[in-house]
DNA sequence: TATATTTATTGTCAAATGATAACTAAAAGG
DNA sequence: CCTTTTAGTTATCATTTGACAATAAATATA
């Protein structure tokens, strides 16, 4: 296979998967949080406590606009902030107990939307899968890591 | 594995990907077009000729808000319109040859920065991501097709 | 210490997006 | 025909997001 056809597939599979993961976490539209209060409350998930600087970075949001979301998202009290003592510039944000609660609602329904799609697979497929998905992340996704 | 663990697993992958075909699409930012038109665009790309109610579907998008969109597209001669023949309620876009310059830029691109990212790989090695694309397709993201 | 740099916040404005009502035109179905 | 349904458009308004200037506070550095 050509390194163009490659690329092909490696869009379509892209899309693919962009549409899956858009439908398995649709039950974000029931909480109140916007498209990027959500991605940042993700990364808060994966990464606490984070700075807003470290946020920006990787939500790509400018430092102004990813305090705004910050400041609506402690309004709700969907996280909290505290001051880094090494350094008090730093304001480290964590998801709140909210903010926990909400992020198991989404995701324990994700799960189940995405148990339910690999339900009919047998033990030789399912290893089969992890080995893709981790061969991917390795020779592609993060090639460095 | 359990299911458990290979659905973190999942979760993983799916924001390394997309962080990284968002960095591969980048070079939107320097097309005169917002995220959702872009979005069109691209579903344009893959399918055309479209109607705004297979967009309106595809994209996520209520329909009066597909109809603006695509009147800001035409108004920037990214995409044309034509009136269906059979059904003339129906009409049908499809990238103008500005259009198709623009994605082939864009995705022209995403190709290069994609082939360095497998620029170090063996036959083998591009074999077995290609298979595990296939797999991953056919086994959860696509399961009935 | 005095200055520069880093980190974060606030405020403001423009643009993009979401939601909804009102309307037109064409087709479908009685 | 006449009514209903479907596809699309236009207009309007609220909310979200993006961009940028100005500021404060803590740290780093000359």
């Amino acid at each position: 296979m050509e390194h163009s056809m490659l690329f092909e597939k490696f869009v379509a599979f892209t899309a693919s998967l962009h549409e899956v993961s858009h439908e398995l976490t649709r039950g974000v539209k029931q909480e109140d949080v916007t498209p990027i209060q959500y991605r940042i409350l993700e990364y808060m998930m994966v990464s606490q406590p984070v700075t807003p600087s470290e946020i920006a970075d990787c939500v790509d949001l400018s430092l102004p606009n990813t305090s705004r979301e910050l400041r609506k998202l402690m309004e709700k009290n969907l996280c909290e902030k505290a001051t880094d003592d090494t350094d008090r510039r730093r304001q480290l944000f964590r998801l709140s107990p909210d903010g926990q609660a909400l992020m198991n609602r989404v995701m324990g329904q994700a799960q189940q939307g995405f148990q339910q799609r690999i339900a009919d697979l047998t033990a030789d497929e399912l290893q089969e899968l992890e080995q893709a998905l981790t061969l991917i992340q390795r020779k592609v996704l993060r090639p460095k890591a």
